[in-house]
DNA sequence: AACACGTTGTGCGATATGTGAACAAAAGTC
DNA sequence: GACTTTTGTTCACATATCGCACAACGTGTT
């Protein structure tokens, strides 16, 4: 690509919006500004033109993003048939399990979550479609990062940045590695509480006609309610008859 | 604001993800051009400027929009308490009810889904947060247009394109003026199958604490399970009862 | 093979944009 | 209340971007 091909000020403006993040539904600009490292005056101008096309509003000192920023990534996910082909699934497989069962794809060192049946609540975390979670302590994450060539998910690995979020969290790339052999080997992944204390699940790939896994399944289930043990002997065989579905269903 | 003060490279790049709709998964630069109104050579730039930012890939023929294009609308979703806040009583009120319930908030014509609790699948939309609907025709849209100066909502509707999506659908923007005021009135709005056969729903306003109404909840169910003008009875109470619980938290 | 058609890629002049500095206005700080 | 620090806004200018016109390519038709 030539660098003539390339909208600096597209890029800026992106980053402005992705300034918006977590906990930050306000900011000042110069606020934005050291987010995102762009100049004041930049900044500025970005936030300006997203508040003239309606994305955010200004009240002459605090910017705050509009419900419309939602139509940029609701292209994607409207854009997209898997998640509206998976949902009925979903939701089926949920009712069956008694659980919260959702859909997630690979991106980067995070999965996106595409869609979600819920049950009861009992995670405390709040998943919706857009939800992103680091992929090596989730169990989608296990079987989305075993779906790709093994230097890949090393290389995944390598620039996430890994942490114990409880006792149980496998932090060791190489023990990583080893399991994600195993999860390719027998076709589904277990997480024991290593995300959250009190949360198990287990997952298997949604693969594709020619093999590649494009995106993956899974029911969470509290650890006060079933053991992570035996979450394969009682979920599996419903994770693998929604799989068969989905693949029948999936070109 | 200053004509100097727009950044109309970023406008335009924010169009071209636009055009990423409903069923355009895969877009060419020749089609993306069509769609924005935009030159070509322009809209190569910004679809080549979101590949190369990893927000879109690129074949050399079609670009399509990756998952991380969902990080700029869910920077609105986890910014923004209220979908946070509201999950849990969602979640609660559906459970309660039995039915699906949702949240929503207004933009422009349409509104905007923030959170969702789903039950059973009963209804044939695929309703996630981010989808839109009419506002002239859902329960939560009577709700939050009601809630807006009768000019301000007048002028909604001469903006809406509005058809009648059922035999049963109110067109006439006076009858929906009508509608209005009796939904003001005694604070929650029914709709019989207005949006699709076969589902009708009811819905409340939420207010902050100055009293304006910035989001709306709703209880959808189907026709076959429940009479519309039962509807009230039935569920009116539940409604009533999260309203408030949210009025004590929000702020 | 020559043609029309629709597509993508590119060179270029006119114009809009980014930058950093300078200034004004608030907001803290003592 | 005088001081410093932070923030928003403006400016001038070097430079990147826009949109046009044209070239190059592929595809299917006669």
């Amino acid at each position: 690509m030539r660098e003539t091909d390339f909208v600096s000020g597209f890029a800026k403006g992106l980053k402005t919006i992705e300034a918006f993040g977590e906990t930050r539904q306000r900011l000042s600009i110069a606020e934005a500004s050291k987010l995102t490292g762009l100049d004041r005056a930049t900044v500025r101008r970005s936030l300006l033109t997203l508040a003239e096309l309606g994305y955010a509003e200004y009240d002459g000192k605090f910017f705050t993003l509009t419900p419309k920023i939602l139509r940029l990534g609701h292209a994607y996910l409207s854009a997209t048939p898997l998640p509206t082909i998976i949902q009925p699934y979903l939701d089926q497989l949920s009712e069956r399990a008694g659980h919260n069962a959702s859909a997630s794809v690979l991106d980067g060192t995070e999965i996106v979550y595409i869609a979600r049946a819920s049950q009861r609540r009992v995670m405390s975390i709040n998943l919706t479609p857009g939800s992103r979670l680091p992929a090596y302590c989730a169990s989608m994450g296990r079987v989305l990062l075993s779906g790709l060539p093994e230097s890949e998910a090393r290389a995944v690995l390598a620039r996430s940045e890994i942490k114990a979020n409880t006792p149980n969290t496998k932090t060791d790339p190489e023990v990583l590695m080893v399991e994600f052999r195993r999860v390719r080997a027998q076709g589904y992944a277990i997480i024991d509480q290593e995300l959250e204390i009190g949360l198990c699940s287990i997952a298997v790939p949604i693969e594709n006609d020619r093999g590649q896994t494009i995106a993956a399944i899974n029911i969470g289930a509290p650890a006060a309610y079933i053991a992570a043990a035996d979450m394969a002997e009682r979920y599996l065989p419903l994770l693998r008859e929604t799989q068969k579905m989905l693949r029948l269903v999936l070109r």
